[in-house]
DNA sequence: CTGCTTTTGAGTATCATTATCAATAAGCGC
DNA sequence: GCGCTTATTGATAATGATACTCAAAAGCAG
């Protein structure tokens, strides 16, 4: 049987009032922050479940932590993710699902999935990037 | 300087003759089965700079190991890997590319970088999948 | 060969994640 | 509301991959 603990609700909120990808360990940081006296595996075993129903979408970054993100829209999307801020847009990319599909097959593949996923800067990162860009780097 | 040691061609051959993506952990334990007394910390820091020399690909498994493949095409392309037995196919993607930058760029992101992989089973492992699927799993 | 410098490697540190397991509390029937 | 059953919690330990440390070994120039 699946209960409701308030837990379970926080970590759901969390995740829903962030806009972009934040990981497990800064989430649970950030709710205890907040008063929330919620252990961490139980931030990860909400996050989990999350994932695997579908309302929250997962994704390595490239230090190889687990990012989550809260989905708007329900079914299969990619993202679009500032590197420098964590901004996160959704995008559906019909041509790219099918590309991948055809892809697959045509080398025999079958049941194929696909990671895809664009880190970028976002306009007001670059924009502060450029500004920064007279003092340099190191 | 840098410096040519026999350690640093031993992790080079291991990963050209190897076909699929190999986590640093299995390429050293593979060396040091082939008699080689390497580190795994070599391991490591030879693996990291083949990559970031462009010799090799590296990418995250889905379980976070970072994974790693000598890369026969020079410059950008993308992968299709069979989740089962992790012989991959590389794949240019024109499309895919143009798609990115589009995308990026519609939204104001500048920079775009992007992952693009398709996992899949392929066709050898398409047809074990059926044939052990008549034996009930676990 | 000599000397300087890079690289190695054994071990350790770190960090994210998962497993353990006793204590807690949710939801059910009454 | 009450008690019971059982899923859930959470502190901690375990795991596992990767990064760091530093003395010893080895590469390369002269």
């Amino acid at each position: 049987m699946k209960r409701n603990t308030w837990q379970r609700e926080a970590v759901r909120e969390a995740l829903t009032s962030n806009d972009g990808f934040v990981s497990a360990q800064s989430l649970h940081t950030g709710l205890r922050e907040h008063g929330s006296p919620i252990g961490l595996a139980t931030v990860y075993r909400a996050l989990a479940d999350l994932a695997s129903e579908g309302e929250a979408d997962s994704l390595q970054s490239p230090e190889g932590e687990a990012l989550y993100r809260a989905c708007s829209t329900s079914g299969h999307h990619h993202h679009l993710i500032c590197r420098r801020c964590g901004t996160t847009v959704e995008i559906a990319a019909d041509d790219v699902e099918q590309w991948a599909q055809r892809v697959a097959s045509e080398h025999g593949f079958t049941d194929a999935r696909h990671v895809v996923d664009v880190f970028g800067l976002c306009a007001t990162c670059t924009a502060l990037e450029a500004a920064s860009a007279s003092a340099p780097p190191i």
